[in-house]
DNA sequence: GTCTATACGGGGATAGAC
DNA sequence: GTCTATCCCCGTATAGAC
């Protein structure tokens, strides 16, 4: 029975898609080399070639693996039984709580879409938009059908500016950073939290109808 | 396509920033070749040695140039004499027409984040700070004391959240694409422009006052 | 399964002719 | 200023020992 040293729980095989996804993610896919991808993960390189047909097969499946998580853990925040403008509010600090605890995610999508135009990532997307992204379109519906949200706002578009801030704030975190006057690369770990909460807020507010009738509980 | 041989008016030199700004935004820097953007500019590749002390130096040129346009075109659109909501607004639609003008941009300020956590392009994000940001989150201020604008919400923030939506509908614009259902790559020009619209209206309605009748606001 | 050693090609950069 | 030719490193991928 071939048991790796007790120190390592996960096999080489998950070793290797650990390292190679902070890796490509830091440094794109042409700039990390597979000996670099080995160093990291503490096996050899030629390792990588036995579990992996080749470099971009590994980058593929451990593209599919990150967003599978995260699709899996957006969906708990859709799947609730709230008004929808609670159910919003919930998506986006979800979101953000994602997005900041693995950030590898935006830039590994970053990536795909910059240099591949999406191509190796359009079965993902495609998951993607039929599960999170459909599942916050059909909420912002419901908030529509139930005068919450203004009706003169096409739900997938509301969709995208909702998601766009958080999205965007993680791409360009480092200029995000020098924006707001803080020194290169220290953003403040609560200016974080506190955007993803104006982020809600801001989304909810163009979301209201523009005669502000209609329910806006949030007495805290 | 290699550009037609030397028309008089522009230099080789400025040839080459063409191409490798073409080619550094849709292939990123480490795979793009230096004989890549000899041939796409219509010069022999040790050219380049000439005009540009390495291939790091010839990126930074080419980033600077093309910034330098951005910036000088956003401010158009907060140099007028008008409210600052129809500035706002106008600012969006200048920002869209700029960005979809030029793919060029989003894509390599994206790679400027995601590569070198915006190392290389700080001056010029500092630049823009001063600049494009500071105008928009003034113009912010200036409708927020006007009443205009809801008082409650961070000039910056909102400024941020303003930006995010175009910025993020291009970064991402091949996933936009599926999001919305189309076939891949292929999203209606008329979809870019009525996001843009929609992107104005959402800013505004989400920095409009609440109600304008005389509930205060509680402060948090 | 995991390693050592190596082939093979490609890319950045330089020398030097014109 | 612009080109031809070339050096040399480095990265992917394979062969094969253990």
């Amino acid at each position: 029975m071939p048991r790796p040293p007790a120190s390592d729980t996960a096999s080489r095989r998950e070793l290797i898609l650990d390292a190679s996804e902070h890796l490509f993610a830091t440094q794109g896919f042409a700039s990390t080399t597979i000996k670099q991808i080995g160093e990291h993960a503490g096996v050899n390189s030629a390792l990588l070639y036995y579990y992996f047909a080749d470099k971009d097969t590994l980058y593929r499946e451990m593209l599919q693996r990150l967003i599978r998580q995260m699709i899996s853990f957006g969906m708990g925040a859709l799947d609730v039984a709230e008004p929808p403008d609670q159910r919003l509010e919930g998506f986006v600090r979800r979101q953000a709580g994602f997005v900041f605890e693995h950030p590898n995610l935006p830039k590994l999508m970053v990536r795909e879409m910059t240099d591949h135009e999406g191509a190796r990532a359009e079965a993902i997307i495609t998951e993607l938009a039929a599960t999170m992204f459909r599942g916050l379109c059909e909420l912002i519906r419901e908030g529509q059908r139930a005068k919450l949200f203004r009706a003169d706002l096409r739900p997938e578009f509301a969709a995208i500016s909702t998601i766009s801030q958080v999205a965007y704030f993680a791409i360009a975190r480092p200029a995000v950073g020098i924006l707001l006057g803080h020194k290169r690369g220290h953003l403040p770990a609560t200016t974080v939290t506190d955007f993803a909460e104006h982020a809600a807020k801001f989304a909810l507010a163009a979301l209201a109808p523009a005669r502000s009738g209609a329910s806006r509980r949030k007495a805290s």
